[in-house]
DNA sequence: CCACTCATGTAAAAAGTTACATGATTCG
DNA sequence: CGAATCATGTAACTTTTTACATGAGTGG
């Protein structure tokens, strides 16, 4: 087992929402996942051609003049259960990597202001997540009004508020006890 | 510049503690960093091997009869070097990818009780993570106290914390959001 | 005119994981 | 006696990423 393409699932998922192009998927990742889950061309095109093959998944190309052909995917109902197979299965925990815990943890190894500065860092980021998150939830419930998914999207989006808001008081509070160690040496 | 073995700066971090065979960091490391840093032989071997050659450690053979023979590790004041300057350098963001988050994004793909379950499973193990936490955390201010590492060590470790507890209230909250949401169609 | 968007794709590269191989010893 | 620990390593495998290639049209 292990080691499945989890690419193939975000892009059935994806089509299951209707149909669309390569760059389309592309596209719609950036706006929505991204903080999540990030798909890239160099996976993408040669994933969809796969499904293709698989019958998961089938293609419309459609010319346009001026620019160039779009080739349109929708998900088979072979698709549909392949997609709804893995929904339903636990997810596998990732191997974990975190380089800034890895950093911190072998901060000793370097001057404090090292990892003074990865903190203070950190805690910009949460910060400027924090504020995206919040865009995103405006737009998300003025336009995305009554769509049925926006329960589910505006979970995935809490999840990255409570997460940042956790992260943004954990680096707060790491500065301080560094200060503090500071003072006592 | 992008993808940099990132195994070599962990394994010259852990070695900055002290000499150690492959099989010790094997052991640090499922010990201490397991949370956020795990590494595995199949890594570990090689790029110890590939260490060496760059004249980043030093290797000393020790026989010990009955016991297979050992190869211990040293760091050099090159590898030193290479280590501090990973140290300082920013960490680079790697490509998010949080299968639980996927899912619930599709979650409307599927019958709700899918999405609910993989909440419950999540709450499930960040209540354990906290539990383990608080262990590892007893465990830390008993056995090694005085240790100039601890500090660094701590803030890994309530980097934890912080994230399981507000993971675990993001996921009731959901599971409420979701219970309401039924409620209502 | 420059940069960006639309649109599809390929190639190269490597990082990292799992599984397997080997073999002695110790603990219950 | 079987299982786990100590200890080092290799091989296969694959996912995933980055960078490159191409080319028309649009907007400032």
């Amino acid at each position: 087992m292990s080691k499945v393409n989890k690419s193939q699932f975000a892009i059935l998922g994806i089509l299951g929402l209707g149909p669309h192009s390569g760059y389309d998927i592309k596209k719609l990742t950036d706006l929505s996942t991204r903080h999540f889950w990030a798909e890239n061309y160099g996976n993408l095109y040669p994933t969809l051609k796969r499904l293709e093959q698989e019958g998961l998944v089938t293609v419309e190309r459609r010319a346009r003049d001026g620019k160039p052909d779009r080739k349109v995917y929708t998900v088979t109902g072979a698709g549909r259960e392949v997609l709804r197979d893995w929904l339903e299965a636990p997810t596998e925990a990732a191997p974990p990597r975190n380089e800034l815990l890895l950093k911190l943890f072998l901060g000793r190894q370097a001057p404090p202001e090292v990892s003074r500065a990865h903190l203070e860092r950190f805690y910009a980021e949460q910060d400027e997540l924090i504020a995206t998150y919040e865009g995103i939830e405006r737009w998300l419930e003025t336009e995305q009004v009554g769509d049925p998914n926006l329960p589910y999207w505006l979970l995935t989006l809490s999840y990255g508020r409570f997460q940042a808001d956790a992260l943004r008081r954990w680096s707060e509070h790491s500065l301080e006890l560094l200060g503090q160690k500071e003072n006592h040496e």
